[in-house]
RNA sequence: GUCGGAGUGGCGGAAUUGGCAGACGCGCCAGACUAAGGAUCUGGUGCCCGCAAGGGCGUGGGGGUUCAAGUCCCCCCUCCGACACCA
């Protein structure tokens, strides 16, 4: 190894390594000089690049591709810190390991600073690739470069549009015209899983309302499957609850009420509208119904004496903010309006009023419900307020004092329904409806088609034009990539950027060949981001977004990593473009699903606060990586705390993981400080415990790294460590081949974790060999046995004494060695009561 | 409000099945080396009483099961997260 850099007194020094200069050069760690080596080894040496045709078994490891945002914050170093542990452990173990890397490089971000600065997002862009791409590098993460992926590449974009052109196609894409939620901050519409209590996740801004036309992924297809795939997925709980509450399912009947007069009479236009509820079997106590503000029939069914009430109400409904509507403070006289018009409910025949009330959605269910105030607190409240009876129909328990009654109890006053339970009736409901024509057994589900269209510039252009002839038409797939053009405007108008392009704009219509308009929205940026993955399993296809046999070779993910803020957003829908393009044809049809293992880990807060470039409170990655060195910052990180926890920057202990790899060094390193001292011949008991140590450690650190208990094996490591070191300064031990044996197991152990200063030190030691090619130890199972235990003696279930008794030690010897201490004798008046033995590790005597 | 998760020294946390609570690290204290120490090494460090030996208490609070509870059961408190007019 003499091309080492560590080697060489004449390579500056870095801060950290400054304290040592009384010792050999060429002996003392320097991380900050071995570093760059071996990062320049392994790519050099493709030691992580993995071919298709690899014999050793496939095992896909994913950290989420990074938003390009210039060099590395410590979230990805947290992030890459897991992952490159995880590809370098399997490794190891004889994996044939992809893990791939590629960048989200469309977004707002980079269209801000062009409307800022003037310079086009692309240059923006690959420039701050290019920064973080050096900074994951510095903090050792090892990828399959070549498969490297850029949202923003037109090889890339040319397969999203492709896939785009494929949904359409099927009719999983659509264009609708609805009320949509627009940020105007990012001065573009959202999808609803962009809206965090009325505000746009990104900016923060407030969501306006506006009605508008947008392109929409048939997501709603898939609910179901969505809902029930959850089931085998090796996913946190807190991951798949969220999904389940975003999909929403709920069970019940949806049936159709006739518009009538006060008396009963039928509406001379023959009016009727549908409700959905979850409680058909309270039907009977139905005094009223609501029909969302916005829902259609509205204007067609209010009495002329109420229409001016209505025509108010509906406005200021409109004009009240999404964030109001949802807010449940507001009195509830002033969110409802009597429409003056009736319903018959099919159950009693009666005509029931109808209302208006904000509170009910236009955009789910049917827009219109039936209220039942003695069974629905909501219900309830709002027919106080209007002064609306109220009917019983489920009998109260003994002592009930609330309002209304949700639980199950006997139907009463509800006709053919008394006197069964809440199940029972809801079903004799159904059946009822059905029997009558009047209605069905329904589902619902709260999850919304996904608005894709977004009017920006810095996206995927949605590939179509607009032709008076034809209407829309897709563009031909030998056509693609439509790739935005440089010479436009960017400060933004609310509408796309793309539009001040007319050589974008214009163009001919591929059908009739007469003038067209281009679609100038682009793509929400989560549709590159759902199916990236599947593009670096055949990242070279170039007939196809990829090719079957190559995903099914590597697919599903093995382990994904990243942040849970995605739970509800990329998470769900890079599962539904799994699924579609599954059953498209494009992808395998047997993959159901894109990520088998997720682990999302915690983020990263100083003082409390989340560590963001907008609060300013950066810890930068690189000025650690440039002094303690990447090794200690790695180690640091895994050390922390539980990686799913949040982790406060405070309690990262640098200091202490620099000490650690300091003492590794010292020990391992040829020629260090304990060389002399070593001596050959026989073991001694001394070394004999070593050896067990060294065998314990390796099943507890593989046992740790296969449970994600990071922290646990870096306390093991240090553990071994102090106690290495206690036996290389007893007098009994020392003898070389078990030091030899401790300090490269030590060393394999610990390569996953702290891969620079490992390979370096075993290069040394090994004669340039390389020990993340070493196979992974296995600990022997017979040294994991100890022939003695402490055994520990209770009085009464307190510890009175602890004894050293053989392993295999019976019933009768423990109590006998038990009884025979005196200082269990001290706490023991006679014969025990009762003896509790567990050879050999415990005796517990009960006077 | 509903549903999850959690609560252990000064701090982060460990304890896989009910069986030695506090591994390991940080911090702190003392010592060694030293011209010096914000370097390194060694030892100590849950709380209370005690010179010590030793003893008592101790895993958010209260009750219970058990020879034995951080771990299991019941009630309560606090914190975190998700959902929260979804009919």
């Amino acid at each position: 190894m003499s091309d080492s850099p560590a080697g060489d007194p004449e390579t500056t020094r870095g801060d950290a390594a400054a304290d040592i200069s009384d010792e050999d050069a060429a002996s003392a760690y320097r991380p900050t000089e071995i570093e760059p080596y071996w990062q320049d080894y392994w790519r050099e040496h493709r030691t992580y690049e993995v071919d298709d045709d690899d014999p050793r078994p496939p095992y896909y490891v994913l950290c989420m591709y990074p938003y390009p945002s210039g060099n590395a914050h410590m979230g990805h170093v947290r992030n890459y810190t897991f992952g490159d542990l995880l590809t370098r452990y399997r490794t190891m173990q004889g994996d044939a390991v992809l893990s791939p890397m590629g960048f989200d490089s469309f977004g707002l971000p980079a269209e801000n600073a062009a409307i800022k600065t003037g310079v086009h997002p692309r240059p923006y862009t690959d420039e701050r690739i290019e920064m973080l791409r050096g900074s994951i590098t510095r903090i050792g993460g090892v990828y399959d470069w070549r498969r490297e992926v850029r949202s923003h590449d037109p090889e890339y974009i040319r397969w999203t549009q492709w896939i785009f052109l494929k949904f359409l196609e099927a009719g999983l894409a659509y264009r609708k015209a609805a009320p949509v939620n627009w940020c105007p901050g990012c001065q573009t519409v959202l999808a609803n899983e962009q809206v965090v209590d009325g505000a746009c996740e990104r900016s923060g801004d407030l969501v306006e309302r506006r009605d508008l036309e947008q392109w929409y992924f048939r997501i709603t297809d898939y609910a179901q499957q969505l809902l029930d795939d959850l089931e085998g997925l090796d996913w946190p709980d807190r991951v798949v609850t969220q999904q389940r509450n975003w999909i929403g399912r709920s069970e019940g009947a949806q049936f159709t009420m006739a518009v009538v007069d006060a008396e009963g009479a039928g509406h001379p236009d023959g009016l009727e509208f549908d409700v959905f509820t979850t409680r058909p079997d309270t039907s009977f106590g139905m005094t009223f119904c609501v029909l969302a503000p916005e829902h259609p029939l509205v204007p067609l069914l209010t009495a002329d004496d109420r229409r001016e009430a209505v025509e108010a109400f509906v406005e200021q409904a409109r004009n009240t903010s999404e964030i109001d509507r949802l807010s449940t403070d507001r009195p509830v006289g002033t969110r409802g309006c009597a429409t003056g018009a009736f319903a018959r409910n099919p159950f009693t025949g009666q005509p029931v009023p109808v209302y208006l009330a904000d509170y009910v959605l236009a955009t789910y269910g049917t827009g219109a419900v039936m209220a039942v105030p003695g069974e629905d607190q909501r219900d309830w409240d709002f027919a106080t307020a209007f002064g609306i009876p109220i009917v019983e129909t489920v009998t109260r328990p003994e002592g009930w004092e609330g309002e209304a009654y949700a639980a199950d109890g006997v139907h009463k006053n509800s006709g053919f329904l008394d006197g069964m339970d809440v199940p029972t009736a809801k079903a004799a409901a159904i059946d009822w409806l059905v029997e009558e024509g009047a209605g069905e057994r329904k589902v619902n589900f709260r999850l919304r088609d996904w608005l894709l269209s977004r009017q920006r510039f810095w996206g995927c252009p949605i590939p179509v034009v607009y032709c008076d002839t034809d209407g829309i038409v897709p563009v031909p797939l030998d056509q693609l990539p439509v790739v935005a053009p440089d010479d436009v405007e960017f400060t933004p108008t609310g509408q796309s950027p793309l539009l001040s392009s007319p050589e974008f704009l214009h163009t001919t219509c591929p059908t009739c060949s007469g003038p067209a308009r281009r679609e100038t929205d682009t793509m929400d940026t989560f549709v590159d981001s759902s199916w990236y993955f599947l593009r670096f399993c055949d990242p070279w296809s170039d007939e196809a977004p990829f090719r079957q046999d190559r995903i099914e070779r590597w697919m599903p993910v093995d382990q994904y990593i990243g942040g849970a803020e995605h739970a509800v957003l990329h998470l769900m829908y890079a599962r539904f473009f799994t699924k579609a393009l599954a059953d498209l044809g494009v992808a395998p049809k047997e993959l159901r699903e894109p990520f088998q293992r997720l682990f999302t880990q915690g983020m990263i807060r100083l003082a409390g606060t989340k560590m963001s470039k907008s609060k300013g409170n950066l810890v930068a990655p690189e000025e650690i990586i440039d002094t303690l060195g990447a090794d200690t910052l790695r180690l640091a990180h895994l050390a922390v705390k539980p990686p799913e926890e949040d982790v406060d920057w405070e309690d990262v202990g640098l200091e202490g993981c620099a000490r650690f790899l300091q003492r590794v060094w010292r020990i391992s390193v040829p020629g260090g400080e304990f060389d002399a001292a070593l001596r050959d011949g026989a073991e001694t008991a001394e070394d004999t415990a070593l050896l067990r140590a060294t065998h314990r450690l390796v099943a507890d650190v593989t046992e740790a790294f296969d449970r994600w208990s990071y922290h646990v094996a870096v306390a093991k490591f240090m553990a071994y460590v102090n106690e290495l070191q206690r036996s290389l300064r007893s007098e009994a031990g020392g003898h070389r081949a078990t030091v030899e044996f401790a300090t490269d197991t030590l060393l394999q152990l610990l390569a996953p974790a702290c891969p620079h200063m490992t390979a370096e030190l075993w290069s040394r030691r090994h004669d340039g060999g390389h020990v993340h090619e070493v196979p992974w130890p296995a600990a022997d199972p017979a040294m994991l046995v100890e022939d003695s235990v402490t055994m520990v003696v209770q009085v009464a279930g307190k510890v009175r004494d602890r004894i050293e008794v053989a392993a295999d030690a019976d019933e009768a010897t423990c109590v006998a060695a038990a009884l025979a201490s005196e200082k269990v004798q001290a706490h023991l008046d006679g014969e025990p009561r009762k003896v509790i033995a567990r050879p050999p590790k415990l005796v517990n005597l009960v006077p």
